[in-house]
DNA sequence: GGACACCGTATTGAATACAAAATTTGCCTG
DNA sequence: CAGGCAAATTTTGTATTCAATACGGTGTCC
């Protein structure tokens, strides 16, 4: 059966390589918010002209996870704390819900492959990859909604994964994320159960617990070498 | 204070009035699902090149208002009813908590707004401009989004209801669409009222009820013209 | 010594030009 | 007359070019 984010409808675009890249850079934290995103150090990193690489800057932007001002340039988008709680606000809303429906929907071969993401995840912690266990703690979040297999919730998720990964780095006061692994453990063994009322709880206390670790304090910060930070984000084309 | 949806903050980009007229002419159903959306029509239209074209359809394709397929130009979407059935289903799950949410927010100004909004609905209802009656349906709950003040659940609304402008417009089963008047009337008066309760609770069931109205049949149509049709969305940009 | 203005450089915004793909048309063949 | 192949046209995809704006440095004036 065809699911949600097969990639298989939105008629491959060239310029989403380069929005993936650098989603899953903002996603490791590899990318903070303010970085600039030159186009000419994007369309050399890509070797595509400068025209595709400002398709995929303004994808980006409608994601608002980039900022795109008149004649300075795209940035990584900076959250206000303001937005911080909407974004929290919109998914303590939005995920239980669709946890639910994971549960409802889930089959053995998702319940596996949600318990691969989270033992990879587990695994980058040890290794101390805090960037990667970040961007797998998000895929998490997006693969539950891919199993929900609603197309409008799979958008929204992911979309708000993204902009949570920049609230995070922005003003996370907590320093150790990772005591969260315990509530997707948790979530999981629920999906499989297909307990939906008590995945919609957890998904709730999860993301009320995300939040608590969101503070007031800013982290402004930014950096540079697109080369090398992108160059590990670049997802390989499945050629046949 | 600043409000959700001043354009201040969206440095302007050039493509947004072409975006925004073809947003226009879908909410009136004045361009229909499956329609054909070409580059060069479109650039010559709007006196630019095909370049700042290409930006809005990416932009429509990027809400889902607009399929972009290789090679082959941008059409406007045909929501399967699937999708149908999820767009519905988020409304419900969020536009109560909004309505709720601009029951506690609104100003008399606010409320001075949406009862113009009715007011100029009811007018184009006796008019017989069924179009422009849809328009301003869409953006009576747009500005219900807006008054509450809340930018992630109004971009979601926003594409939300565009969405339903082509459900509607491939689905609908009723022949008027007006009776939900009467449901838009109570809800001003909930938020004038401030009782966030009542608000909520007549959203949903006003969603509940537009879903209602929709069916299985499927009415597939396009038309042509776009430049007569197009002509009537184009967004005056205000001159000093 | 500091502030301001001017100029050079770099980067973005938009249009044009070129290449590739698909659709359409016409023609030929069965 | 129908079907299919092939050239021609149209339309999209991408690169390149040109113009406009912002940034940084330097020199001068106060």
């Amino acid at each position: 059966m065809a699911r949600v984010g097969d990639k298989a409808a939105n008629d491959g675009q060239s310029w989403q390589p380069i929005h993936a890249a650098i989603t899953g850079a903002i996603l490791t934290h590899d990318l903070l918010p303010g970085t600039k995103l030159p186009e000419d150090e994007l369309a050399a990193l890509f070797s595509v002209s400068r025209t595709v690489v400002r398709a995929a800057l303004q994808a980006l932007a409608h994601d608002r996870i980039v900022q795109l001002e008149k004649n300075r340039g795209a940035f990584v988008a900076q959250p206000s704390k303001k937005e911080a709680k909407e974004v929290f606000e919109a998914r303590a809303l939005i995920e239980p819900k669709v946890a639910a429906m994971a549960a409802n929907n889930a089959r053995p071969s998702d319940i596996v492959r949600l318990k691969r993401c989270l033992a990879e995840e587990e695994e980058a912690v040890h290794q101390q990859k805090r960037g990667e266990a970040l961007l797998l703690s998000a895929r998490f979040h997006e693969s539950i909604a891919e199993i929900a297999n609603h197309t409008v919730y799979f958008d929204i998720v992911r979309n708000l994964c993204a902009k949570s990964s920049l609230i995070i780095a922005l003003y996370s006061a907590r320093v150790d994320i990772f005591c969260e692994r315990h509530a997707h453990d948790a979530l999981v063994e629920a999906i499989a159960n297909k307990s939906a009322h008590d995945a919609e709880e957890l998904m709730l206390s999860h993301i009320v617990d995300l939040f608590s670790g969101i503070d007031a304090r800013e982290r402004p910060a930014s950096t540079r070498d697109l080369a090398e930070i992108l160059g590990r984000h670049v997802v390989r084309v499945a050629s046949a």
